[in-house]
RNA sequence: UGGGGGAUCGUCCAACGGCAGGACGGCGGAUUCUGGCUCCGUCUAUCUAGGUUCGAAUCCUAGUCCCCCAGCCA
């Protein structure tokens, strides 16, 4: 298996090969415990926890538990069993945030100390006011500038239980003007009057999460935080907490797109909201997107790792299609699946040449001929049985392969049989079927020459068991439950869970609870803990793919109101931005284009390279053009101020250009190098050989090489696929290191390919 | 609206100046004692407009759309 890669494994890998943190790599996965862990955690528990192994590292499991008044002890558990479940191991690394309350506290009265913090009494209403609006600038707070010692008075009494709630914060003292919200003198401590589930009542202030979070992960040595994209903001805040308090590890958080999946709910405040009212029978209701509820329904672990695995990580906003997790279940599913027959909505079938009161034990192979397991059971047949009443019709369409009148069917390993006769009761309903039986076909055999289109799955009514079978459905109906301003609630699916008793063979009076069954031609199934003895529960896990119901297009979970694709093309408006001033006065001086004028002028650093360039007596046009594509991309690439060189240095690139020195590929190599060493560019092209390879001759021979290497390139151009031309002189320059002039190459290539 | 982030098949993820690829999904077919599995074929994409370049999904500029931040939640 090649390991997984992604932007954040590549970023680690990077620090790692640097030296950072002595190649180190710790991550962590932090949940807070009020609430349980849903696929969405999955994805961060298979990445914090992938990472780590990946790169010889460890992964820390640390409670967040900062907020005593939604903390339970029962969300501890269930947490650590569900991570434990999904196969991962913390072994001595279980952390909990409010174990470094002291710590903390004592960070914040440092704090204090320094000036870079305070105690604030103004209203929680009055915070959200003073904080000003997005767009502009918030107003200090009237306590802002209390004395250290009147803070560290204030605050101590705050420990000591001396405020009512809410009557105070402890607030970072930053910058009530910052664009940032989260900047604008952020609250650390808050008063809770509360009991905390494992500081009992030690404590009446507890820290919030931009305080205690990243100073968690500073003293657990964290090398890379990951969180998701909605704390991209809060990390400005983590990274000043940080610094302020000195504390001598500096973690990095890096943020990635949070997992969401179609017809489901996945935030905690709905699903607590689903379990309170109860809509669902709690965390673990099959329905639910929760590990407990998945490995309820019957989900594998190993199913969600290769979900998680497919999902990738990256930053876009995604909603995940449902169907993707359904495949990936059905794949692991189908190879630890025996199958089995089970009559969910049974009706009876009489096989009246089938002598009464007789009984064959047919045999019947637990796995299909794809997958490789051996293993077999009995099932009895015998005159009257019953079947699925979905596998009968009366006025069957073209192409219905199961039972109607005057049709043979095969039972599933037993015998092809007729439908002779249909007997209604007095509503005219279905009552019960009458069948003859073709002794020549026992197992299931077709006789020579005939094809039997159609099997189905049966059971002998005498001998069959009664199972109560849980039909889940999607949690919603609709792919983005609460959609435009409607409540979730309206849009949860009236269908995802029916219960059916149902007719199973006798074999499953084995089932025990965790094992999974295909009933065959209806789904997966396993055994829920409910099951007693002689009372067997099963929960379907998923449905089988069926294409019959979609040749007759009743498929089953509509694709809910096809989503208008909004308009992509943007009208430009027409009013681009205007010029400065002084980008204005720079290009009607030298002509240039205003994006040129806009660039060079938006930089002082490019400024001043231009006016030196101009200095040393090197043309504008070219240096204008060579400063707004390509300086301005080094010096933002390598996040500098300045660059490593002066306008004359500049000045001499683009005349080795036009000389035909260099093409303007090794000429952006030139400048990559001058931004390293600072060199003048004549030096690099000496020093590194470079100059451009022009000679027609040897031109010709690299291409000749090139494409008799590669045939295949070389038909695909021929087939019509002009782009590849570009592999083709790419692969040319390559050759010939780099130097080749693409002009000469771009000319002789396509001579040579005629 | 200030700040931050994102834009590639219907969906999710790749391609890191050189052949836009994979998976799910859709459609069609083969196979089949599961209308399952498997196999084959096929469908659809670089937000827009300029620029740089022999060559741009990728670099530069302007614009458009979407998401996040204004809890004493995390």
């Amino acid at each position: 298996m090649t390991e997984p890669s992604d932007f954040i494994r590549d970023m680690i890998g990077a620090d790692v090969a640097a030296g950072l943190h002595d190649g180190r790599v710790c991550t962590r996965f932090p949940p807070e415990p009020n609430g349980y862990l849903h696929i969405g955690h999955a994805k961060s528990i298979h990445l914090n926890f992938g990472i780590a192994k990946q790169f010889g590292g460890v992964c820390h499991l640390r409670m967040d538990d900062t907020n005593p008044t939604t903390e339970d002890p029962e969300y501890v558990a269930a947490i650590q069993r569900d991570v434990r479940w999904l196969g991962f191991e913390w072994g001595q690394n279980m952390f909990y945030a409010s174990d470094y309350y002291e710590r903390l506290y004592e960070l914040a009265e440092g704090l204090i100390q320094k000036g870079r913090a305070y105690v604030c009494d103004l209203t929680e209403a009055d915070m959200g006011e003073y904080r000003g609006k997005v767009g502009e600038p918030g107003k200090e707070s009237p306590y802002r500038n209390r004395s250290v010692e009147e803070n560290l008075d204030r605050f101590r009494r705050m420990r000591k239980g001396e405020f009512k709630e809410g009557s105070c914060t402890l607030r970072a003292k930053i910058d009530m003007a910052s664009p940032n919200m989260k900047m604008r003198d952020p609250p650390l401590y808050r008063i809770k009057h509360a009991h905390h589930y494992r500081t009992g009542d030690a404590w009446c202030i507890y820290p919030l999460y931009d305080y205690a979070h990243c100073l968690s992960d500073s003293f657990e040595k964290i090398t890379h935080s990951l969180c998701t994209m909605e704390f991209e903001s809060a990390r400005e805040l983590y990274d000043w907490v940080v610094a302020a308090t000195e504390v001598p590890h500096v973690p990095r958080q890096t943020e990635f797109a949070r997992l969401n999946l179609s017809y489901t709910v996945m935030s905690k405040r709905r699903l607590l909201e689903l379990v309170e009212k109860k809509l669902v029978r709690g965390w673990d209701d099959p329905r639910m997107p929760t590990i407990a509820g998945l490995r309820r329904r019957g989900v594998t672990r190993e199913a969600i790792a290769e979900f998680c695995s497919r999902i990738g990580v990256a930053k876009n906003l995604s909603i995940v299609d449902m169907a993707l997790l359904e495949h990936v279940i059905r794949e692991d599913l189908n190879q630890r699946s025996p199958r089995v027959m089970a009559v969910l909505k049974p009706i009876e079938v009489l096989i009246e040449n089938y002598p009464e009161g007789e009984v064959e034990q047919l045999d019947a192979p637990y796995w299909p001929h794809d997958v490789p397991k051996e293993g077999s059971r009995k099932v009895p047949f015998s005159r009257t049985i019953y079947v699925d009443r979905d596998d009968f019709l009366e006025n069957p369409p073209k192409d219905f392969h199961r039972l109607s009148p005057g049709k043979r069917v095969r039972l599933r390993h037993a015998y092809v049989v007729t439908c002779k006769e249909v007997i209604k009761d007095a509503n005219g309903d279905l009552a019960r079927l009458v069948c003859t039986y073709d002794p020549a076909t026992r197992g299931g055999s077709a006789p020579a020459g005939e094809k039997v289109a159609g099997t189905i799955q049966w059971v002998s009514a005498a001998h069959a068991l009664d199972a109560e079978v849980r039909i889940y459905d999607r949690l919603c109906r609709v792919e983005s439950p609460g959609d435009g301003g409607r409540d979730f609630l309206e849009d949860l699916n009236p269908d995802s869970l029916s219960v059916v008793q149902a007719k199973v063979e006798p074999s499953l009076s084995s089932a025990a609870e965790g094992q999974h069954y295909q009933f065959e031609r209806v789904g997966f199934f396993f055994v829920d803990p409910d099951t007693r003895p002689g009372a067997p529960v099963f929960n379907r896990t998923v449905a089988l793919k069926d294409g019959w119901a979609k040749l007759v297009g009743k498929s089953e979970p509509v694709k809910a109101e096809a989503k208008p694709r909004e308009a992509k093309a943007a009208a430009p408006k027409g009013d681009a931005k205007e010029l400065t001033p002084a980008a204005k006065a720079l290009a009607e001086q030298h002509a240039l284009s205003a994006d040129e004028a806009r660039v060079i002028s938006s930089e002082p650093a490019l400024a001043a390279l231009f006016e030196g360039a101009l200095a040393a007596g090197a043309a504008a046009k070219p240096i204008a053009s060579l400063l707004a594509n390509d300086v301005v991309r080094e010096l933002r690439a390598r996040r500098l101020e300045k660059a490593p060189f002066d306008g004359a240095a500049l000045g001499e690139l683009p005349p080795l250009v036009a000389s035909g020195t260099l093409s303007t590929k090794l000429a952006k190599e030139v400048l990559a190098e001058m931004f390293v060493r600072g060199a003048r560019p004549a030096e690099i092209v000496k020093e590194k050989g470079l100059s451009q390879v022009s000679d027609a001759g040897a031109v010709e021979a690299a291409v000749a090489q090139v494409l008799a290497d590669n045939p295949d390139t070389v038909a695909r151009y021929k087939a019509g696929n002009a782009n590849v031309v570009g592999a083709l002189v790419g692969m040319v320059i390559k050759s010939l290191q780099g130097r080749a002039n693409p002009k000469v190459v771009n000319e002789i290539l396509k001579k040579q390919l005629g």
